[in-house]
RNA sequence: GCGCCCGUAGCUCAGGGGAUAGAGCGCUGCCCUGCGGAGGCAGAGGUCGCAAGUUCGAAUCUUGCCGGGCGCACCA
């Protein structure tokens, strides 16, 4: 059967109950040890009282495998106590699939292009192209655990405007003269005007090195100029487009955007951005993804309704293009929120965040948020009390069960505990029997931030566990109690990892 | 003006129709003859921006208003 043990448990109410049933986790220990509102819901339906439908389904529970009572409460819940059946049960499924639990539910499963930071080189990564990085690795890295093919991809624009700017300001610096207004003024300007030669091969390998060190390896790199020159023709003769005031525009208010945009400029008759986006869009699909994914932060969310549009011009299914965006980050600094702009070289890079913070906990804060949320991140209180960081706080936990079967030696992992389980027992068993369903949720929502929110949770119950009762040398409970360590490493070892952490054998 | 995102504890944030709204930090206390104290336990702290609506039930869904962020180029 397929699914986790509160996926199947589920499945057999709702078969019993004649509707979807959606398991949760009470609040309260005395509401059992799942729970579900079902009679609520369909009561009405039904033309009946909630407690009767509770009271029948409870009935019709106890008859299950694994239940060991069902009890109805307040207005009509069900709330069910599960048997020492299903906690061995569980335990062995996690265990028995190692580090691949929870994983591989893609269906179907899916060729996939995630977009990411996709910065121009015209400086030094910052912080919120590292929210970008933070939150599109998370996401490619969801969607392969689920299963699917992923590939990570950095396209980048080496001739626009912005880069003329910048090579200006390089070559300004180079004359010993001051950049020009609208150009950058970075000291890393100073830095590749010493060096010579075009700076933006140094610039995109600086910026490859410091998104290596924050754990992100990119498949392929895309440059703009290039496919301008092979492929932007193509893509012209397949817009639907007309000609006024001498420019060529895209009729894109009639395929969903708000408005139509030009394709070929009268001012030098180049083709301008939008015909390079039709193009690169062209390209990924005719790569042979299924699925394209495009991360953009919230300064850019206006290019949502635009991507669309192509694609639907183009004859692609919209839902294959999917835009991700986020929103922004402020980080305070000595209690001053800082303003990151390239130019003036006021900027929190990506190199001094992770110098400040390091690689973990940079990850972390970055991909512990809401996407939708803009976030602010104080550095100083990061950096100075990282030891009581929430990262730190997992690590150690997984850390701590490295320890653990360390001293085991040859000791063996066991399923079955040898009597009844003690409530820190069986609150570690549910809680990590959730994982595949958060894992799920998180990858089908693009929300990877509820993994590091339910690892948090997982290390909760584990150090309390740990508390409360010895493993080694626990008696004929040792065994039964490895396993449970183990089977907590795995599945916190496995949060850290879709977020880009380390999981630590040792600190 | 139009569009997107957000208003939840002092601060940073979870919570995607259910029971008495949670966590971390900060604040008050308590717990080390034992596997890692980077730990555990307890407490104080809330008009979930405001107002209507839908519902048996709303922090959650709808609408309006208020407040904040970001977009609305023949720029990239």
């Amino acid at each position: 059967m397929p699914g986790s043990a509160v996926d199947r448990l589920a499945a057999e109410l709702s078969e019993l109950a004649g509707a979807p049933v959606e398991l949760e986790r009470p609040a309260k220990a005395e509401h059992g040890d799942l729970a579900t509102s079902v009679a609520l819901r369909v009561a009405p339906v039904r033309g009946r009282a909630p407690r009767e439908v509770a009271e029948e389904l409870a009935a019709a529970a106890v008859g299950l495998e694994h239940v060991e009572r069902a009890d109805v409460a307040g207005p009509g819940f069900l709330n069910l106590w599960l048997a020492g059946s299903w906690f061995v049960r569980t335990l062995s499924e996690v265990l028995d699939a190692g580090p691949a639990f929870g994983g591989g539910f893609a269906d179907p499963v899916e060729r996939v292009q995630v977009e990411l930071v996709s910065a121009n080189p015209t400086g030094p990564v910052v912080v919120s192209a590292a929210r970008n990085g933070a939150y599109g690795d998370s996401v490619a890295r969801l969607l392969e655990f689920a299963g699917h093919s992923v590939e990570r991809e950095y396209y980048y624009n080496d001739a626009g405007r912005q880069m003329e700017r910048f090579r200006a300001s390089v070559e300004a610096r180079r004359r010993g003269e001051e950049p020009p207004e609208d150009g950058y003024h970075g000291e890393y300007v100073r830095e590749l005007a010493r060096a010579g030669g075009d700076p933006v091969p140094p610039m995109l390998a600086q910026i490859e090195r410091t998104l290596e060190r924050f754990r992100i390896r990119f498949d392929t790199w895309e440059l703009q100029s290039e496919l301008e020159e092979r492929e932007v023709p193509a893509a012209l003769a397949r817009l639907d487009t007309y000609e006024r005031d001498g420019a060529i525009w895209a009729r894109t208010s009639a395929y969903g955007d708000d408005k139509d945009w030009v394709v070929i400029r009268s001012t030098d008759g180049k083709p301008g951005y939008f015909a390079a986006d039709a193009a690169y869009m062209l390209r990924k699909f005719g790569r042979g993804f299924d699925r394209a994914i495009y991360v953009l932060g919230a300064d850019h969310h206006g290019y949502v309704g635009r991507l669309k549009a192509i694609s639907r011009m183009l004859g692609i299914d919209p839902v294959r293009v999917e835009i991700l965006v986020y929103q922004l980050v402020h980080l305070s600094v000595r209690g001053e929120t800082t303003k990151m702009s390239k130019r003036h070289g006021d900027v929190v890079t990506l190199d001094e965040f992770i110098d400040e913070v390091g690689v973990d906990a940079a990850r972390w804060y970055l991909v512990s948020r809401g996407h939708d949320q803009t976030i602010e991140i104080d550095v100083d209180l990061a950096a100075e009390r990282s030891q009581k960081n929430p990262v730190y706080y997992v690590q150690y936990a997984h850390a701590r069960i490295a320890g653990i079967l360390r001293n085991a030696g040859d000791a063996q992992a066991g399923r079955a505990p040898p009597g009844e389980l003690a409530p820190e027992e069986r609150d570690v068993v549910k809680r990590i029997a959730e994982f595949p369903r958060v894992v799920r949720e998180s990858a089908e929502r693009r929300a990877p931030h509820s993994i590091p929110i339910y690892a948090i949770r997982v290390a909760d119950d584990f150090h309390r566990f740990y508390h409360r009762h010895r493993v080694l040398g626990g008696g004929e409970s040792e065994s039964f109690r490895l396993g449970l360590c183990r089977a907590a490493q795995t599945v916190i070892a496995r949060c850290l990892d879709l977020v880009g952490v380390e999981a630590p054998e040792r600190m």
